[in-house]
DNA sequence: TAGATTGTTAATCGATTAACAATC
DNA sequence: TAGATTGTTAATCGATTAACAATC
């Protein structure tokens, strides 16, 4: 009773004051209570920001700007100051921010406090060069087992990771918490064995194929479109050109 | 002279009809002078078109349209429709789009009807993977040489391609044509390599290495940066989980 | 305290969607 | 011709940038 009366005075006060009735009530609702949604680009920018903060962290700089970054991430300070208090204010005026805490702090935004099981499915060349990845364990991202269809590569050995053949799989996926799938295998049985996966409790999908998954709503889907990469890169080849004989 | 009357004649009329001077004349200056820039998000979608056109392709579909195409793409038609109209009208009144010439058309668009030479750099797993990748060659895009430094993966073959020394690089580059450079190395040696390549006149770089290259503006570089797309994937996954506990 | 830099609001810019006249 | 669907303009929506008060 005595606090609801205390958030009506200050309401009054911020009133007077601001001309903006319920701010401080407004703010609460935003960040802790309603959580708003991230936009896309956001989210996109995040790893960005990361990996230039970890590269800071490893040549030992302490503070650093939102001025400064923007600088070397050829962004505007703006947007990263933006993008930042989505989720918090992590730095202090006057002084900017402190590498190492942000650095920690958008390491947790991101999920990487967490560890995860990994699956490959598919065991050929992209499949084994994925499991071969030893960087993905630093950012507690685990390949527990790979599965191929092929009986020549089953029982082969990747960093002490083995392949077993495809229809062991459900039985694994079921007696195992596995958080990711990647998928390394041709786009014609790729939407099949991905909708399988799902039945059998695996939360999320990284997909190397070359098509897009349809899947229910809570199924996490990243693709990895190796070709339309490409193509975007030769559409920037052939821009270049056209403008090259103007 | 007579031409430039007519044209006249044709501003004339249309400034009459529609209460819009010049319209004629804007148009084309618009779209065949001008060639107005495309922005990113446009270009990032044109790939995914000609997926999915290829697959209607493939299923011997004639026509489709934009009603149509977006339902299976899961973006409105007004997109689709807003997108290919900055490159051209594609399309009929009444029919939609006749599916072999709109992948055709956007084909070319994305330099397709082009052949590039690439070389790949680091003949790690990821390096031997893409060259593996026969699909590549179908778009026209062409592995001629692997390099590494690893004395012991030179003298390889993958799929009649050879694996040489790096320092045979600089001799392959300036006497090939090299339009695309793939860079599946550590980080630390990227920079220095890609400069190098675009000294001895590489165009373009696919850039697989965890770090930002900072060439020349008239350089095109495309990122593939796999620990990012995996991070996106685990911020959506603790997304799920935290609105799941709520 | 003065200077620096954040967090946040407001202004601008660009991209997406809606609507519809043109036309096959 | 009537129906369908494009190409294109206008309206809406969202994201980026600018500005500045709050505050370390």
């Amino acid at each position: 009773m005595t606090f609801r009366l205390a958030m009506q005075l200050i309401d009054l006060f911020l009133t007077i004051k601001y001309n903006n009735p319920y701010r401080f009530i407004r703010r609460k609702e935003d960040k802790v209570l309603q959580k708003k949604r991230i936009s896309k680009a956001v989210i996109d920018r995040l790893p960005r920001y990361y990996r230039y903060l970890g590269d800071l962290l490893e040549k030992d700089v302490v503070r650093i700007s939102s001025k400064e970054l923007s600088e070397k991430m050829k962004v505007t300070a703006s947007q990263i100051r933006q993008d930042l208090n989505n989720f918090g204010g992590f730095g202090q005026q006057g002084y900017g921010y402190n590498v190492e805490y942000l650095h920690t702090e958008i390491g947790k935004i991101l999920g990487l406090d967490n560890k995860y099981n990994m699956i490959i499915v598919g065991a050929g060349n992209l499949g084994q060069a994925l499991a071969n990845y030893t960087d993905f364990e630093r950012r507690g991202f685990y390949v527990k087992c790979i599965f191929d269809i092929n009986p020549r590569l089953v029982g082969l050995t990747i960093r002490g990771i083995e392949v077993k053949y495809i229809d062991e799989m459900e039985e694994f996926v079921k007696l195992n918490s596995v958080d990711i799938a990647v998928l390394t295998l041709p786009k014609a049985k790729a939407p099949q064995i991905a909708s399988n996966l799902v039945k059998w409790g695996v939360k999320s999908i990284w997909n190397f194929a070359p098509t897009d998954l349809h899947l229910h709503e809570s199924v996490v889907v990243e693709n990895v479109h190796l070709e339309e990469s490409l193509m975007k890169l030769s559409y920037k080849l052939s821009e270049l050109q056209d403008s090259d004989n103007k």
